[in-house]
DNA sequence: CTCACTATCCCACGATTGCGGGATTGCTAA
DNA sequence: TTAGCAATCCCGCAATCGTGGGATAGTGAG
């Protein structure tokens, strides 16, 4: 088994040191560098790539999610797990699309740590399961909308707002779809009519909003 | 501790007893039911709603997709973990969307199902490190996107092309914001300029999908 | 003090869209 | 069979939008 070289960016000195600790403790991992603040960031990772990047969320000068979109735009294939003392909602998917791959509250007994780091290794993206829930939820917020709001538009009519979707014309959706000009816009009438608009923008807002045509 | 009542739904006769007998085993888990198919998936649960419903994604007249909006929609309350041979990408997401909380492969050993059962019942969401891996990957994939393109519209252009996608007309847009409708319009001309487009509508499309003002 | 940029306003022309009709065909369920 | 519905086509009118000009004023960098 290969060890897994680990560096740490975090700007409290006893939680670098736990964790230098915890990690040179295991014969599995290795302390690739620690540093308090994450200014120097890409220089530093250049020298010498790590497998893993443990980032605290929480740091001066450069934070944690900005550092983490520098570090995943230049090395987009090493996974970083973000470190906080809250999971608050905003910043958990603010690192996620940043580029961590991974989100633990720092009361992570060491144990689940280590686990984390070798499952980011191996591919996985380890969460504690509060943040988990909070990821999925994020899935289905409007599901219930989408789900009771039914205005039965026809096969026909889907397909239509479908290119006015995509940014066409009526021109260019009867083009596409090989019909008349005039078709489409008595189409066009009847979604507006069935989904209470009262344009084409409108409609198209709310078919992506309310994700209509189930795509994306 | 409260014993934890489950539902499962699953096609398979074997995984069904193995999954019965090994809920049965645990004095903290009791059995609500196994059921072969989903199809009176809502009857079966208004008579004695469960703690959490293990259902198998792949069954014959009613798949494990519908029956869980139709669960979801019935019993919000209620989490759903989805069981699975396969971790195919597009399933996955329905899935989620559909309001499922939990995706397990089939070949979890019986422990980790066991203890993921108790997480999602405790307010988690347990998923294979594989599937976390892909849900974690949707959150990024767009911000690559983002990131690469910058249209630097000024302040004053975000504005106006937020209440365009909001759906307001040039004249409810001036209005809105104490200017004239000549003015709006300039804006406007501007912005679609500035992204390459040349209707109201591509505007707000690509601004949807390219989240060009940060929220969403 | 220019130069560039932003924000504001104005006009005119043609294209597109929204809305109000009306009409034919074909299919299906009552 | 009759009624309803989806899909197709047509016309006209008013409103809105897209485009190409032009104009003024403030701000900040050089």
């Amino acid at each position: 088994m290969n060890t897994i070289r680990v560096v740490i960016f975090d700007d409290s000195n006893s939680i670098r040191e736990a964790i230098s600790l915890l990690i040179d403790s295991n014969e599995e991992f290795v302390l690739g560098g620690s540093y308090a603040d994450a200014t120097h960031c890409i220089e530093v990772l250049e020298v010498d790539p790590p497998d893993v990047v443990l980032m605290d969320i929480d740091m001066p000068e450069v934070t944690g999610i900005q550092a983490v979109q520098q570090i995943h735009s230049h090395f987009p294939a090493i996974p970083i797990i973000m470190l906080t003392v809250f999971d608050h909602q905003d910043k958990v998917f603010e690192s996620l699309c940043a580029g961590a791959v991974g989100y633990l509250l720092k009361n992570t007994p060491p144990a689940r740590l280590l686990e984390a780091i070798r499952e980011v290794y191996e591919g996985g993206a380890p969460m504690t399961p509060s943040i988990a829930r909070k990821v999925m939820l994020h899935f289905q917020r409007n599901e219930t909308i989408t789900a009771s709001e039914d205005y039965h538009l026809s096969p026909r009519e889907k397909e239509v707002l479908t290119h006015l979707v995509n940014g066409l014309s009526y021109k260019m959706v009867a083009a596409q779809m090989g019909i008349t000009y005039e078709t489409v816009r008595t189409h066009s009438k009847k979604i507006y009519d069935k989904l209470h608009v009262s344009s084409m923008t409108e409609a198209v807002v709310k078919t992506i909003n309310q994700r209509l045509l189930g795509f994306l």
